[in-house]
DNA sequence: TAGATTGTTAATCGATTAACAATC
DNA sequence: TAGATTGTTAATCGATTAACAATC
């Protein structure tokens, strides 16, 4: 779907696209795609094609980007301070508007124009708020406690930075970003050039008999 | 193969592990586990099991990780010199030398120890090292032209930090980092609670009817 | 030896694609 | 109307799992 949002993004030069132009765009086949979109309603007209406009709208009520979500960010080391300062998230509707650390002297410091609060209060400063999306940007030694105290805040996604597992209950969503993991994966291309070529989210990549990604 | 490895180095209590512990650990099932390793060979043991430090150390022989890695950094903006201040990279093998931006204001300083090269030097510098992997954390608008600077220059996988695909010829292998699309993901799945809860490399997420991901 | 667990084949299951009637 | 393309069903294909002989 993301992709499929992303492909109609880039080819606003017509007015309606077919399932079979997509498929160029994406690499998924026409009747993949087809299937995708019928799963959440009849968006196309038959002998037509889809209309960019209409189907880039539904699209981002199903994405649910049709509107603004507040994001907490907890931890302000390097990486931290990066995502606050990245301007992208806002234009995409993403909107961080609650800092934590537990560094005593980062507490009170503003960045980005946003004071950065103590993790001690996150429980009833996220409360107070409408985040119901949380980056985690700690040391991996942290993670752990401080995903417990975001899921007592009501946090209901978690955007993991930290390199490690957090465990979460049902309900709750995990996304990680592992970046000596992606690393290893480019290293692990590289020295088995034979194993699957990336899927990641390039559905053009190789195919054939089951080697292992995992 | 990275989640066998993860559960593996978290699991160095036994000596010996049998793939319906690694199945208990990582999700996947004891049969295809067992498969997966035997794609590479034979490294089990009938009867008795997988001895952890042997398979520890074939998964990193299998991973490309029984080594040191040279990797590029280009564009030293937030991101990029958050990256470079993390520690984590080195730990796991993955060593920053090269660091290269296109801001004269930047070329010349330093960072982590490193000097910041000119980016018009990148194909020459990059050549003389023994770097195969590039980190692409440059603006978008930037993202292609620098990828093909990296082509040139011989580097054969790119993490690519910059919110935007990037084309790159068979047997040069890409994996992208883009926060706005994880975010979307968790935005995705909070207003469809329905569809398939996160992939990932969570195997244990849910199955059932073919609602998609894309 | 009896018990356990691998490596691997055969059976199952699910997802992808081909094809086409419906329809603009 | 003829041409095109959707939505959807049926057929194909591939991946996952169950099961077991081999073996420690």
């Amino acid at each position: 779907m993301f992709i499929y949002y992303r492909a109609l993004l880039e080819s606003r030069e017509t007015e309606v696209i077919s399932s079979e132009e997509l498929s160029q765009l994406t690499g998924f086949s026409a009747a993949q795609i087809r299937k995708d979109l019928t799963y959440f309603g009849q968006f196309g007209t038959p002998g037509r094609g889809y209309t960019i406009k209409d189907l880039t709208h539904q699209l981002k009520g199903i994405l649910g980007i049709d509107r603004e979500w507040e994001v907490a960010l907890v931890g302000m080391g390097n990486m931290g301070r990066a995502l606050v300062a990245y301007e992208g998230l806002k234009n995409q509707g993403f909107n961080v508007t609650q800092l934590f650390d537990s560094d005593p002297k980062k507490i009170g410091m503003f960045c980005a124009g946003l004071k950065i609060k103590n993790i001690d209060n996150l429980k009833e400063e996220i409360r107070n708020s409408a985040a119901r999306i949380a980056i985690l940007a700690v040391p991996a030694g942290a993670a752990q406690s401080v995903t417990n105290l975001l899921l007592e805040a009501g946090i209901k996604a978690i955007l993991n930075f930290a390199p490690t597992r957090i465990i979460v209950p049902d309900g709750v969503n995990v996304l990680n970003i592992d970046i000596t993991n992606e690393l290893t994966r480019l290293s692990y291309y590289l020295v088995q050039p034979d194993a699957l070529k990336i899927a990641d989210d390039n559905p053009a990549a190789g195919t054939e008999s089951p080697e292992p990604i995992a």
